[in-house]
RNA sequence: GGCCCCGUAGUACAAUGGAUAGUAUAAGAGUUUCCGAAGCUCCAGAUCCAGGUUCGAUUCCUGGCGAGGCCA
């Protein structure tokens, strides 16, 4: 039980014995009581003013006089400040809180209550490589995932690869047209590099030729369409929809280079997948509800043969889910999928992490869902992110701004190294060692970096602040890590069954008191985190965590402590802010190092 | 045109309707005989505008202004 529920129920529990009357936990708010006042949780008492017909402080007195009474071991003191009952937790609680868990790895973490929950993320195109805005949704869903898993929830993984349709024709037509017969093993180029190259020959192509059209004397529109490398390519969509064996193999082929190159990446952030999905797979699906749609008149047909819902009910437009050719819309299979998603795995919640100019197309997915009377309509959850800008305006790619993730990702740990080498720390590390310290650093402060910030927020990448190692990163958390690792090499913790480790009647100074009331919060930090989906809670802690115990650090020695006794204390401290350190960049992604 | 999101120090981010709006950076001043100075301490600086609801509004409502996104 949380401290904070601790509180409430003693709250409640001596209201009744004051007043008579029957109060519930939202009949008032417990907060942690600001730095600048005594105490260490408030209780806000305006809105209890009105019901008891007392002042304020009247009203304050009174309870915390009867909190005292009612529960003497665990509350120490308290006092009143216009509406805000502040109290002070003994130190017995305090103290064996910390006794009864420093060594405890999982502090915080739920068991298992055997909610079934998807997470979707990642979910590329195979015709270029990942990018910046990529990396904010891999290590969002994955972290997600981590924190679902935390709270005790059973998570299934997933991507779903855009493997087919015209974009991945339009990097095949240009690798036929230009390439020579090159492959990425030949030019010893990364596969999805190699493949987004010729991506970008293709519109360069297609520029060429519209321009040469225009100048011609064809409108914008007429050379748009009639463009010839575009015509070849809408040609091979064809082909490849109708199975054409040349097209299909050489779709295979560079596909393939691609996931190698997928695979690198996501292997070097430590994204994996229980289930992938491939659209070439899933495009055909949800072909069948169409029907049965029309025949409960759901859906309706138009003139021309197309379907479509009519969603204006719920304030958004009508909605074509089959084209007259009879082809599906992205939403078409959407729906299909979804459907598989919940009959495979029988699901209790599906995650989609999706930008959020998906937002429309999402609720819009929803909405039809249920109208079909498909009975998961509101276990889909779409939790959307903000665009990832940056300081000289958006990434396009068509004008070339767009940051490569791969090479961010060596920027990061270049900076990483010349950091670590700069401090010369950890001249006894092996080459091999060195490189994962430098992986370890670099892809933390970019995790750090991109997962501290509110997810549906958009926020913007400054690429010099980002490598920055300072002030509110991951190498600060992660430093604060190493440091007191050190301590526990030196001072031992083997010391911890030697020395007399009853330190529960140890009185605390204000260092102690906070660093082990702000340890306690991590359980709340955990589901808190879970049920917004949020890690930048997660990441928040962990930072002020690391800051309050560097304060705590400066201020109080541990190996020279004044007794035994304290030092038994501290060193129960310095364990636990380490677990508990670890156990939260852990579910950023982010790896702890024992020497930095 | 319609719908949605967002406006907080120079900059980037916090703040379930609660106390004097936090944190980091950048600027300034300190701090290594002592557990790791990638640290710590001090010093300054902000809620877009106008109304409303409330004991209390950065937060909720209305209207402006500004910036994004989506649907045709």
């Amino acid at each position: 039980m949380s401290f904070i529920s601790i509180i409430q129920s003693a709250a409640i529990n001596s209201l009744a014995n004051l007043s008579g009357q029957t109060f519930s936990e939202n009949d008032f708010q417990v907060n942690e009581t600001k730095p600048e006042f005594e105490g260490d949780y408030t209780i806000v008492l305006f809105a209890l003013v009105k019901t008891l017909k007392k002042s304020p402080e009247a009203l304050g007195k009174e309870l915390g006089e009867q909190i005292i009474k009612d529960d003497p071991h665990f509350f120490a003191a308290f006092n009143v400040l216009k509406g805000f009952l502040n109290l002070t937790i003994a130190n017995k609680p305090l103290t064996s809180l910390l006794k009864g868990n420093y060594s405890d790895e999982n502090f915080g973490k739920k068991a298992a209550n055997h909610q079934k929950v998807m997470v979707e993320y990642s979910s590329p195109n195979t015709n270029k490589p990942l990018h910046l805005g990529h990396l904010r949704n891999n290590f969002l869903g994955w972290s997600v995932a981590e924190i679902l898993k935390a709270n005790g929830n059973d998570v299934v993984k997933t991507s779903i690869v855009n493997d087919r349709g015209i974009h991945i024709c339009k990097s095949m037509i240009a690798w036929q047209m230009f390439s020579g017969g090159k492959t990425p093993a030949s030019e010893n180029e990364k596969g999805d590099h190699f493949v987004g190259d010729y991506y970008v020959k293709f519109n360069d192509e297609y520029k060429k030729e519209v321009a040469e059209l225009i100048h011609s004397g064809k409108t914008k529109e007429e050379a748009e369409k009639e463009a010839p490398v575009m015509k070849k390519t809408q040609q091979m969509l064809l082909d490849w929809e109708q199975g054409n064996p040349d097209v299909r193999e050489l779709w295979k082929t560079m596909n393939r280079w691609v996931y190698k190159g997928f695979d690198e990446t996501y292997q070097r952030i430590g994204s994996d997948f229980d289930k992938t999905f491939y659209e070439s797979n899933t495009y055909l699906l949800g072909k069948d509800f169409v029907k049965e749609g029309l025949a409960k008149n759901i859906l309706f047909k138009k003139e021309d043969g197309s379907v479509w819902i009519d969603l204006s009910d719920k304030n958004l437009d009508e909605k074509l889910v089959l084209r007259s050719d009879g082809t599906s819309v992205y939403i078409t299979q959407d729906i299909g999928l979804a459907k598989e998603k919940f009959e495979e795995y029988h699901l209790d919640k599906s995650i989609y992490v999706i930008g959020d100019e998906q937002l429309h197309h999402m609720k819009v997915l929803k909405e039809i869902i249920r109208k079909l009377g498909m009975p998961f309509a509101d276990k889909i959850f779409h939790l959307s992110y903000g665009m990832v800008e940056l300081t000289t305006g958006k990434m396009k790619s068509r004008e070339g701004t767009v940051v490569d993730a791969d090479d961010l990702i060596d920027e990061m740990v270049a900076t990483a190294e010349q950091h670590t080498k700069e401090l010369g720390k950890v001249n006894d590390f092996s080459e091999e060692e060195l490189k994962e310290l430098y992986e370890t650093l670099g892809l933390g402060a970019m995790k750090f970096y991109l997962l501290r910030v509110d997810p549906k927020k958009r926020m913007i990448f400054n690429p010099e602040e980002s490598i920055d190692f300072h002030g509110f990163t991951g190498p600060f958390v992660q430093y604060t890590y190493a440091r007191i690792q050190s301590i526990l090499r030196k001072v031992g913790e083997e010391k911890l069954s030697v020395v007399s480790d009853d330190f529960s009647g140890s009185s605390l100074l204000p260092l102690e008191r906070q660093l082990i009331i702000m340890l306690e919060k991590y359980g709340s930090i955990i589901s808190d985190a879970g049920n917004e989906m949020n890690p930048s809670a997660i990441a928040n802690y962990v930072f002020n965590l690391a800051k309050l115990y560097n304060s705590f650090y400066t201020e109080h020695s541990v190996a020279n402590a004044e007794s035994d006794e304290k030092k038994q204390l501290r060193l129960s401290l310095s364990v636990m802010t380490s677990n508990i350190i670890k156990s939260g960049l852990q579910l950023l992604g982010i790896n702890a190092p024992q020497k930095m």
